[in-house]
DNA sequence: TTGTATGCGTTATCAA
DNA sequence: TTGATAACGCATACAA
């Protein structure tokens, strides 16, 4: 019989046991880090291990566990196929997620491209693939993650933080980053507004709400909105440049994104239309390049630093049985040449 | 014990077996899509499943089955953690795996932050965690790579394509990219080149050998190396600063990338050096919005739309029993403004 | 602190 | 085509 096992050619727990001439329970005790082993068969356990190149089958442990350990991680890739290159923001975000994930040994699971309906995400909870999920932009998702949030399925989501959702969200102050724009737009007496973006996805469409907000401040101004419906670079500027090719002449422009940013002022350019002279520009995530850009671009900070920090921190609580609350990070306004 | 089990909540194919009027086996092979099974009772089986949720555990799946259908992906986080943003190169390619995995139904297990020795590498193949590996970019672990070849851990690499290495390596052709650049850079007149980059990295040392060929060419040709150890923006733009400010005048750089480009016309920029007046500029991997910066930047382009297919495809090659041949994809010279 | 016995939910083997 | 039975490799309850 431990022949036949043989096959294989990986020693099981069994085999250390038998080597390490201790019952099975101890090594998988032993290996867990419990406390309930002695020092030194503890040690004993960990050469043999060690010398036969032993692993735990995580397979096994996970049918046996309770948890899983493995968070699935939602990615909208699509954006980002075709050489239509997002903003790099979202990535900074999955590294966070990554390291935080790492450090509480639990297993990332990148999210299949398949992944649509409710169904698809019962499912993978179902199937215990995944304790919970983490999601990365609640995108034109969110009448999915409400019923998610019904069916009681663990998740933290970076987006736009609403009090009804039902689910914890962690995310910038994006009505107030709106806002912020907005307040620069009145200082500089810029009376042509125009908002760059995607409202259907509910950031977005708070960062324009507090734009509109400032707007109505001021009895002068008018505010536009340019609506982008895949948000990548090449669609931006050329939906920017038929705007401009309409005859709008807008004198401020606030974009949903740093990299959307520089579609529009490529765009204008072409108008012979240069910030700051001509109009005013401000972005959105202060991502390394918009500095360095020509001109630079003034933009609006979120702190991702601990974003991914928190999204696994609210995510576990839940699986711990809590009901965490959502989280608004902090947006400044970083004023640039633009 | 059927009561017993009733505290998950959750059925099991045994529930699904008993309420369809079947065997455990049964209900495994209609919900597996095998053909020993006849048409009527796939359908109630179906039926009987969907109605009451049920979905297969997948970690009893993968215990038992010789596959775990979960393949670990590799890839460079630090560089994009602290607001140190590289080329988001990396992640189109990380996009293309991701959508390649999803259409043969494997996980992707995006691989800890603490991956680093060899050991590593093993034990997460030996506890059965992946069947094997993709690592996006070579990076500084060429050692690693080259003796989990020789302990056989199935995996694909994007980057450099070595004789050597023994194992499967799929990327653009570096070695021809930096030949490129360099004529240009030969046609335009240019006499005092530089190369930016960190040349431990494999793929980019080979682009500065193609480089250093073309080079070779004119006997009037200086080229020098600028290294950069953290491949980020902002490293990137102040090495080329104190370069510059060294009194360093070259009137030909070709970058490792171009957001490294980006950087670098900043960088000049400040000096009052402006391409293509003061030099000539060649990046790489034709980001879209090299483009439209400002000059627009003329860069190498790699064909990355199949990559993540391809990677797939030598790594399944793999598990298999075979041994797939490297690749190398073309690269292109695209003219713009720099 | 250690060991015995049992079950986790599936797929593979084999016989019918 | 179907079913009975035996693994897969581990962790937990319980007894010692």
């Amino acid at each position: 019989m431990a022949e036949k096992r043989r096959r294989a050619m990986r020693p099981t727990m069994d085999d250390i046991a038998r080597l390490a001439q201790v019952s099975k329970p101890t090594v998988s005790r032993a290996l867990s880090g419990s406390r309930l082993v002695s020092e030194d068969k503890r040690a004993r356990i960990l050469e043999v291990a060690r010398e036969h190149g032993y692993a735990v089958n995580r397979n096994a442990q996970k049918l046996r566990q309770v948890r899983t350990n493995t968070v699935a991680v939602v990615l909208d890739f699509h954006s980002h196929r075709h050489g239509a290159i997002g903003d790099p923001f979202i990535y900074e975000l999955l590294a966070g997620v990554s390291e935080a994930l790492s450090v509480r040994d639990v297993d990332l699971l990148l999210s299949p491209a398949g992944l649509e309906s409710v169904g698809d995400y019962v499912d993978l909870h179902r199937s215990r693939g995944a304790d919970g999920f983490i999601i990365l932009g609640q995108g034109m998702r969110e009448p999915i993650l409400r019923e998610l949030a019904r069916k009681d399925i663990p998740m933290a989501v970076w987006g736009a933080v609403m009090a009804e959702s039902g689910y914890c969200a962690v995310g910038s102050d994006n009505f107030a980053g709106g806002r912020l724009a907005g307040e620069r737009f009145l200082q500089l007496h810029r009376k042509s507004w125009v908002f760059v973006g995607n409202i259907a996805h509910e950031e977005i469409r708070l960062r324009y709400a507090g734009l509109a907000e400032a707007a109505r401040e001021s009895t002068e101004v008018e505010l536009d909105l340019l609506r982008i419906d895949m948000m990548a670079f090449s669609e931006t500027m050329s939906k920017a440049r038929e705007y401009l090719q309409s005859g709008k002449r807008p004198d401020a422009v606030f974009a949903f994104s740093d990299t959307a940013s520089m579609a529009v002022i490529s765009a204008f350019r072409q108008e012979r239309l240069i910030p700051p002279h001509d109009y005013s520009l401000v972005g959105y995530n202060n991502i390394p390049p918009a500095a360095h850009f020509s001109p630079s671009i003034t933009t609006i900070e979120q702190d991702t630093s601990i974003a991914g920090t928190i999204l696994v921190e609210k995510l576990m609580q839940q699986l711990d049985g809590a009901r965490p609350k959502s989280v608004t990070l902090p947006t400044k306004l970083i004023v640039r040449e633009t």
